[in-house]
DNA sequence: GTTTCCGCTGGAAACGTTTCCGGGCAGCCG
DNA sequence: CGGCTGCCCGGAAACGTTTCCAGCGGAAAC
């Protein structure tokens, strides 16, 4: 048993047929039925498996996808990756997971190395995405899917959420609760993320009128627990003589943050203050109080890209797809107390729109 | 730009020398600095990078290890993996991520596949181990390290933890506070960890004494956050008469479906009940009450895994190594309430002490 | 009965790389 | 000055697979 594994010039000659007729028998389609079983058979009794080098190196695919991020911590990202992990393996597809690094220039160098015949294709949702990125990832000589905003380059296919509406329907919500003093915990504004949440809820507050007397944003160093809960804290104490009645976070994590500050400060969430979050993460679903969030469809989206990019190496001629996953506000005790439903863990339904 | 990738044959040509010589320019030793040098330059000028497939081929290795494990929605898979990851990635490995199938001969069939050509080395996470499963590592012709617990077979390298200790820790901690009615939330009986813990609880309830009053134990159908609200429910909802004032639960995610169930009880949590999770996750750290749970080092355990399997990659005839991570009790609100440390999100050390 | 065509088989090449092996040349020692 | 040693280089093989191509035989068509 301990052998080394069988080779297919083995089989063929165990069941007495040519190497090229042995690997028809297996896989190819121009084979007698005799031929078939007799090898079949055979390869079943040595127990033989294709080697995937070997295969790789021949039909120039590697049966492998890579799935790029920046912080697989982040829970959003490893429901993205759950999905696409379902996707691909279906489709007999195997997973490489990689980070990318800090700066674009970083994640650049990763792909191009990645790329280099290890992978034959990628998903990738950079935190950062500058010209250059685009550029390297257009060039990068495999299908490349981005996760995160829209794309004018028409060689990348992309799949993105309208992030900045979804801000604006948690302002929009909090506000017809009646709460006056709003604040926003957002995460870096050189992110993509950050720059589109910034600018939905500076939208959102305009349109929103002079009934809104207070609005404060925080910028908290990363989308992490640890730098939220500084930004939270900073954000609250600078509303001591009129408390902030409302905080927008940028993500469930900030959320919780927000939370845990406001809590530190003595006020109560939702009924001094409402906190509302993004993502709508398990994490959020079963905090305490469950949170208020808004849903960007992260399996959604995960699946989206998957579906794209095996698409597209069937196809490599396949036209460039834009898939938008539309954002949907789900209301829980952050907000509403009581009053909300007490979230069982549904699966929530997250379909997602396509536009060519 | 888009042209397909250079090859060496390319590489060699361009700077006058033989494929040999380039490919010992680029990687071998015995090249003079000229001829580095000369072959460096047009290799850079073209963009050359090694063909992944056709090394991988030649040198019968993949630089490719997989992560096996049965639900990477839990987040100590996670971080398990991100410390994996981290190791192998700094040793020029890539990771692939592999879900093992609920039972263990799904799983066998997949570590077959997997093993067949695509990787160099497996870490495996299952949930429920056999003496099948177990067969099927060892003989899969290809180092294989488990973590879950140690194992007999001396072909397989091990890491584990003494996650029954680990529950004694919370037993002893929630009589220590003088609690006597204690609730035991577990997973199921047949993985794994479902098995060390009941043993460890079972134990820890002995050697208490007569002082405990209350023993009761309840089984999750899986665990997870969904399978555990109905249990946690179905415990508490059997004492209310003298209702539980603690509640052990073998996962963090569990502890927090405790927490809720309490709550909907109209229990106060950690004045009426105390509760303790396990694996100190960052959600338990984030949740309100911050749960006192018991850190049984993932990412250390990840970490020794990944070391252990690259030392074995380095030299196969390596002697077997089963390390144990020690099990350390995090005592936070959950149990002690406003007395417990405001708990900052400390990293934490979780060292791990090995023997031969 | 002869020709044509089709289905099946075996031989061989190719994918891109690393490494073994043999040979040439220079340097050093005798 | 000759032989030996050692360093470098080029040729070629090998890793395991798929697929192109040619050939052979039998069946169908005339």
């Amino acid at each position: 048993m301990v052998r080394s594994r069988a080779t297919l010039p083995q089989v063929a000659e165990r069941a007495g047929v040519s190497l090229s007729s042995a690997s028809r028998a297996l896989h190819g389609n121009g084979a007698s039925a005799a031929m078939v079983g007799r090898v079949r058979a055979v390869a079943e009794e040595l127990g033989y498996h294709p080697d995937a080098t070997g295969r790789s190196l021949r039909m120039r695919r590697t049966f492998q996808i890579a799935f790029a991020v920046a912080d697989i911590g982040n829970p959003v990202y490893v429901e993205m990756m759950t999905a696409i992990q379902q996707v691909v393996s279906d489709r007999g597809y195997r997973l490489l997971l990689a980070t990318t690094g800090e700066t674009p220039r970083d994640t650049a160098a990763l792909v191009r190395g990645l790329v280099a015949g290890s992978v034959d294709g990628l998903v990738i949702s950079p935190l950062r995405l500058d010209d250059e990125l685009v550029e390297a990832l257009a060039g990068a000589g495999k299908p490349v899917v981005v996760i995160g905003r829209p794309l004018a380059d028409d060689r990348l296919d992309s799949v993105s959420t309208d992030s900045a509406g979804g801000i604006g329907q948690a302002v929009d919500h909090v506000v017809g609760l009646g709460r006056r003093r709003i604040g926003f915990l957002n995460g870096p504004l050189d992110t993509t993320p950050g720059e589109a949440r910034q600018r939905g809820f500076d939208a959102a507050v305009g349109r929103s009128g002079p009934g809104v007397e207070t609005v404060d944003t925080e910028v908290a160093d990363d989308f992490t627990v640890t730098a939220g809960l500084v930004a939270a804290r900073a954000l609250l104490a600078r509303h001591t003589a009129a408390p902030l009645d409302a905080v927008v976070a940028a993500n469930d994590l900030l959320a919780i943050c927000a939370v845990k500050a406001a809590r530190e400060a003595g006020l109560r969430v939702p009924d001094d203050v409402a906190v509302t979050g993004m993502d709508d993460t398990e994490l959020g679903r079963v905090f305490q109080p469950s949170l208020t969030s808004v849903d960007l469809g992260a399996a959604a989206r995960g699946r989206a890209a998957a579906e794209l990019l095996l698409g597209r190496l069937d196809d490599p001629a396949h036209e460039r797809g834009a898939v938008v996953v539309a954002p949907r506000l789900v209301v829980r005790e952050s907000t509403l107390g009581a009053h909300a439903p007490s979230a069982p863990p549904d699966r929530r339904p997250s379909t997602g729109e396509e536009r060519p």
